[in-house]
DNA sequence: CTGGATTCCTGCTTGC
DNA sequence: TGCAAGCAGGAATCCA
């Protein structure tokens, strides 16, 4: 499940490849181009000017008119490997080859991801909200977009609309350090609340990108190897584990659809 | 408008 | 041991 911190791994693995040429785009599955505002054959001989991320999505610019948007689902990989070498993994539906000699593997096994072509990017992300790790995510910002909502907490924090990156991992994951149960009304988190799950929210993604991703089972970073935040994870499945913190056996609990797990002792 | 349910998809896990 | 059912989930869409 790439969230936020997943494709910003990817991202900066992919960072080196800044300038290469696209010399032909290869696409094996036609049903995963969501959209195409322009012919292939406009891309290709273009560099690749920019490589960056919005919440989820992973954009490779050639200029501001011709941008080709990656979002990975929950199974999606996109890494970088020699042209010589041969992916052996099934389920590869698009491969873009550059003019040095490597090529880009886009992967999706449940194909709940997509590839975007598109001219106008500030359109398309136009209902995105906030980047979390921006100076635009502040707690005065979350508790103003909880303030008279019933929905729990977690399910607005996995509202991309609101906040964009934040999947299952690290919603369960912040919600722990913050301290506050999963399936609180967003509306009764207290003023410190929100400053603390703010701040949660920053330092649990800042930490899993330093440890480049979360690995559970099918993350892969731009080098087609795995990440290293599993190991840091205190409560995101982990079914019928104890608190890292006192001990009590980890609730389990399906809120707005996805499996949760906090500690019913600590989380409030 | 709000929030919950449903849908898409494949493969690993579970249970009989 | 074998096989079928259960489960996982991002985000759009539908519905009450």
């Amino acid at each position: 499940m790439p969230e936020l911190p997943e494709v910003e791994t990817i991202k900066r693995n992919l960072t080196p490849n800044l300038g290469a040429k696209i010399t032909k785009i290869d696409i094996k599955r036609s049903d995963i181009i969501k959209r195409q505002d322009f012919q292939l054959n406009k891309i290709i001989n273009q560099d690749i000017d920019k490589i960056w991320r919005r919440g989820k999505y992973l954009i490779l610019s050639s200029s501001p008119k011709l941008n080709i948007v990656l979002h990975l689902g929950m199974s999606g990989r996109f890494y970088i490997l020699d042209v010589k070498d041969e992916a052996k993994e099934p389920h590869i539906h698009v491969i873009i080859y550059l003019d040095s000699q490597k090529k880009l593997i886009y992967q999706d096994t449940r194909r709940f991801g997509g590839v975007w072509l598109i001219k106008d990017t500030a359109l398309f992300f136009e209902k995105l909200g906030v980047e979390p790790l921006s100076s635009e995510f502040t707690p005065g910002y979350l508790y103003e977009i909880t303030r008279g909502r019933r929905i729990a907490i977690k399910s607005l924090l996995l509202n991309q609309h609101l906040i964009a990156g934040i999947g299952n991992i690290y919603a369960d994951e912040a919600l722990f350090k913050a301290k506050v149960r999963p399936d609180k009304s967003a509306g009764l988190l207290t003023q410190e609340e929100t400053v603390k799950l703010c701040l949660a929210i920053k330092d649990v993604l800042k930490n899993s990108i330093k440890e480049r991703g979360t690995t559970f089972r099918d993350f892969r970073d731009g080098y087609n190897g795995p990440g290293n935040f599993q190991n840091s994870l205190q409560v995101y499945g982990k079914t019928n584990a104890k608190c890292p913190s006192c001990e009590t056996v980890l609730t389990k609990k399906v809120i707005g659809g996805r499996t949760s797990h906090f500690c019913s002792n600590c989380q409030l």
